[in-house]
RNA sequence: GGCGCCGUGGCCGAGAGGUUAGGCAGGGGCCUGCAAAGCCCCGUACAGCGGUUCGAAUCCGCUCGGCGCCUCCA
């Protein structure tokens, strides 16, 4: 199994089954819906897992939800912390939905404190970080790997960390040094008392202080969104190095997910939300256009893709509703996923397969396997479709046709084949297939 | 400006020095009372310009265009 590891830009082999391949992805922001995007990393790695499980690997993931930073507490002053945990909520609620199953642990923030603060302690102890004004900021200069992972060296002005407030950037020691623990301030509902006083933690540390709670100090792969290299990946590696943690040795990155040639975004605003999404078009098909793409490159987001994907689900069922045939080989999908988890190909391999059996177990592995689920007409339906059966038997056409058409409006459709008892009654394909 | 990624047939999208990707849409045919589904056939694509090579969509350079990060972000 091999994949692409940004940090050393080229292919990584993963040690050979049983492993152990410990995972650790970035999760979301919760202080509301997450949207598609967001999506993407969760389903990359839930697909991931579930390969490699069924490759024989003993994996381990955690997918952490960050419940306590700046835009929770402005997005609801006063009562962030409510906010916080129905938004996490949401969150599994709506990725339950994508029937994936869950990772191993989905720790929060939050809940991490004692050992976020921990750590803290151990890097200031070490001279790698400095409390100062009541916030305790990371010594960049201390860690002479710093910008390897984005590929920012020698620049210091690229690698600036900008505080939120101007005015507190005077307590750094040096422009590109990042906060571990903020102080409280004013309107923050949401704190703790620790030994550099009152507050909350800074965003990458929590990270750093999860993954080794779950994973240990080394694991194999660490994954996330693209825009997460620089700055948040970057300071989790000098913050875990520099207390003399391994931490990851494969970083993955996902593409972003565009919507009319921009990236899907909060502060952007161009969101739809994954409720809204699985509610238009549903799972099997929001699945599929997600399997059409390699997760590392950008894939965009618009009706016609999306109606593109949902024919191709439908074409999937069909092969259900039709006899199997022993059309199909496991190998050429396999490969497709041990090279760097080519899922767009994959696909391709699932298009030419006409056994049953195969074609379902290749589904399972993304969570698709309801494709192969017969839906139940409802009994008067059936009925139409027997008289049409009779009618037909007794060349009355057009008898035959009307009840058709009948049965159309009905929302489904008869098909003639030769098996008892003559027809079979399918969910009518969604219509917004285009013309030309 | 710095650091990266990418430009493939109507649309989506793999691949990667020489061999059919695949899907969606479209055309033709088989099957069907007519359909639907399925099956068969069809478009001969790789931004542009140079270079390397026996051979490049795949390697190198330049140009044009798009995107991401450098601010919160999956």
């Amino acid at each position: 199994m091999r994949l692409y590891d940004t940090a050393t830009r080229s292919l990584q082999e993963l040690p050979p089954p049983p492993g152990p391949v410990r995972m650790y992805f970035c999760g979301p922001t919760v202080y509301q819906r997450i949207h598609v995007g967001n999506a993407r990393p969760f389903v990359v790695s839930m697909w991931l897992k579930r390969w490699l499980e069924r490759s024989g690997y003993d994996v381990n993931l955690v997918e952490n939800i960050t419940d306590i930073n700046d835009k929770i507490y402005a997005a609801a002053p006063g009562n962030s912390g409510e906010l916080a945990a129905d938004a996490s909520r949401w969150y599994i609620e709506d990725t339950e939905k994508l029937g994936l199953g869950r990772p191993d642990h989905e720790p929060k923030a939050t809940e991490t404190i004692p050992q976020i603060v921990a750590l803290i302690e151990e890097l200031v102890e070490g001279g790698h970080a400095y409390p100062a004004g009541g916030d305790v900021y990371f010594r960049v200069p201390s860690f002479a790997d710093y910008g390897r992972l984005s590929g920012r060296h020698g620049d210091d002005d690229a690698m600036r960390n900008p505080s939120e407030e101007e005015e507190r950037s005077e307590l750094k020691e040096d422009p590109r040094d990042f906060a571990l623990w903020k102080a409280h301030k004013e309107g923050e509902d949401t704190w703790w008392d620790c030994p550099w006083g009152r507050g909350r933690p800074g965003w990458h540390i929590e990270c750093s202080a999860m993954a080794e709670a779950f994973l240990g100090p080394a694991f194999e792969i660490h994954g996330g969104g693209i825009d997460l290299v620089f700055p948040h990946h970057e300071n989790e590696i000098a913050q875990s190095r520099s207390a003399g943690r391994e931490f990851a040795r494969i970083w993955m990155h996902n593409g972003m997910l565009r919507l009319a040639g921009e990236k899907m975004s909060k502060s952007l605003g161009n969101i739809v939300s994954l409720r809204e999404a699985l509610d238009r078009w549903g799972r099997e098909t929001l699945l599929v256009y997600f399997l059409g793409g390699h997760w590392r490159k950008p894939i965009d987001y618009s009706d016609e893709v999306l109606e593109q994907a949902a024919a191709q689900a439908e074409s999937f069922r069909n092969v259900f509703r039709s006899g199997s045939e022993p059309v199909g080989e496991w190998e050429p999908f396999a490969a497709a996923l041990e090279d760097d988890f080519n899922t767009a190909e994959a696909l391709a391999v699932m298009h030419g397969w006409r056994d049953h059996d195969l074609l379902r177990r290749g589904l399972e592995v993304f969570g698709l396997e309801t494709l192969a689920e017969a839906e139940a007409a409802p009994v008067e339906l059936e009925g139409l479709a027997r008289r049409r059966a009779d009618a037909r038997e007794r060349k009355d056409f057009a008898e035959g046709d009307r009840l058709r058409d009948e049965i159309e409006a009905a929302g489904w459709e008869v098909r003639d084949v030769d098996a008892e008892p003559g027809f079979q009654l399918v969910p009518k394909a969604p219509t917004w297939r285009r013309r030309p």
